[in-house]
DNA sequence: CTTTTGTTCATTGTCGACAATCATTCCGGT
DNA sequence: ACCGGAATGATTGTCGACAATGAACAAAAG
């Protein structure tokens, strides 16, 4: 047994901390939708080597954050409503799955993790800003998901969560009513505390969808005419 | 429109050309579960430079294919049967959701597609080697994800898929009967000709889920002690 | 003999230079 | 003015060399 409490100082390979970067940079909406990325500009802003940012750039393309185009360039996901369906669509789904699995085999452990990631937004949901509401909302969801015990089901989740992250940080969702917010998520993990395999699965297909309806209902509002990332604004801040 | 059936003659960059070549060399168990990957052996094989084969080996990882350790090297994936449990439940999630999708927005076109692939299952079932008859299954089942009208769902489900071949080729499955493969596949695709969606959701789930244990089952049964890929015998024929 | 430490070697990580490709621009012809 | 095609510039694709790292082995201490 190691010492207690002293996790290994990880050094990330340069490609990986280049990608941590860019992700960041792309969640966070720093980097538009459709916003060009050249190789050469990323290497001599993070002072690496051209080979470097690219690796990185093609573990984005795997998390389906960048779109590769050959011989022509990369560019910033850009996502439709089409897209914006498909991804809410899958994201019930998993989230379905997890939450039948994860009710199926909780334990006393699981249970104290959801606890903790529920009250974690219900206090952001009282005092908390925007981002950490989102934050802790997308949270107690990741929380539900490694429920499951399910590593792959984690992994194809935490694609489609991120890219979920794109249009929600990028369009601002406003949540008309912080108190419904909690008592949505009330009724999904409820629940699964319970051990309530099919009624978990029920719950969370009908969160998810609502959720996914709604969002795409906001863009819809919005109207705005990039619906193939056509808008393709450029960088909003610098790196 | 283009002339039918006409595809433009893609010449693939060399290291998606590589990335092939190493796909099917794993999916057709040339290169066994385990097997260590060393770029230079490889760019020395394909003549073509290490920083190549990097680039197709990490198109691999993000297909699940090929681990990456660190400075230390690449390894052909190997499934533990917790992973098989894994795959095996995702994949059913999937194609339920496909089922659900594609019998609600079926037409007569998509009945054609799906007609055909079942008529392609039978005469393999009837005629064909087993890799063919494992191929026109897994056809008929990307048929019907494609029907869904959902691009990422396709996508997600293909890289499942390939892991489900990487043991499906790997222990060469033996189908028991025949017969039973189409019937088991009839049962499948008539609730979705027929737009019924909550049955074909059923009807997906009940066949993957069966699928999936049996492979499970068979997995056990041969208690074969590679639980975590420790076998890791070397390349069975050289590419 | 066991455990720890030092060393060597194979392999990956990173880099800069050159070649292939694509998008644009410019020019001549009509 | 309009259109086709060649030149041009920018960007990605590919390569070989050097540095950093980890794993196996050997040596030394207990």
């Amino acid at each position: 047994m190691g010492i207690e409490g002293l996790a290994p100082p990880q050094k990330l390979s340069l490609d990986r901390a280049a990608a941590a970067s860019l992700r960041d940079a792309i969640l966070s909406g720093a980097l538009a939708q459709g916003a060009r990325l050249t190789e050469t500009r990323l290497a001599a802003q993070f002072n690496m080597s051209r080979g470097t940012v690219r690796a990185a750039l093609q573990r984005l393309v795997a998390e389906g954050l960048v779109t590769q185009r050959p011989y022509s360039g990369w560019d910033v996901a850009a996502l439709s409503i089409q897209d914006t369906w498909e991804l809410s669509t899958l994201r019930a789904s998993l989230e379905a799955l997890a939450a039948r699995l994860g009710a199926e085999r909780i334990d006393a452990e699981g249970r104290r993790s959801v606890e903790r990631a529920f009250d974690e937004l219900r206090i952001a949901a009282e005092g908390g800003s925007a981002d950490e509401l989102v934050a802790a909302d997308m949270g107690l969801h990741r929380t539900l998901v490694a429920l499951s015990g399910n590593r792959r089901l984690g992994e194809h989740y935490d694609l489609i969560a991120n890219q979920v992250r794109l249009y929600i940080t990028s369009s601002t969702i406003v949540v008309k009513n912080m108190s419904t917010v909690v008592e949505r998520h009330r009724d999904l993990i409820e629940p699964i505390l319970n051990g309530d395999a099919v009624g978990a699965e029920v719950a969370a297909k009908a969160h998810s969808m609502r959720s996914g309806a709604e969002i795409v209902a906001f863009l819809r509002e919005q109207d705005r005419p990039s619906k193939n990332g056509v808008t393709a604004q450029e960088v909003r801040t610098p790196l």
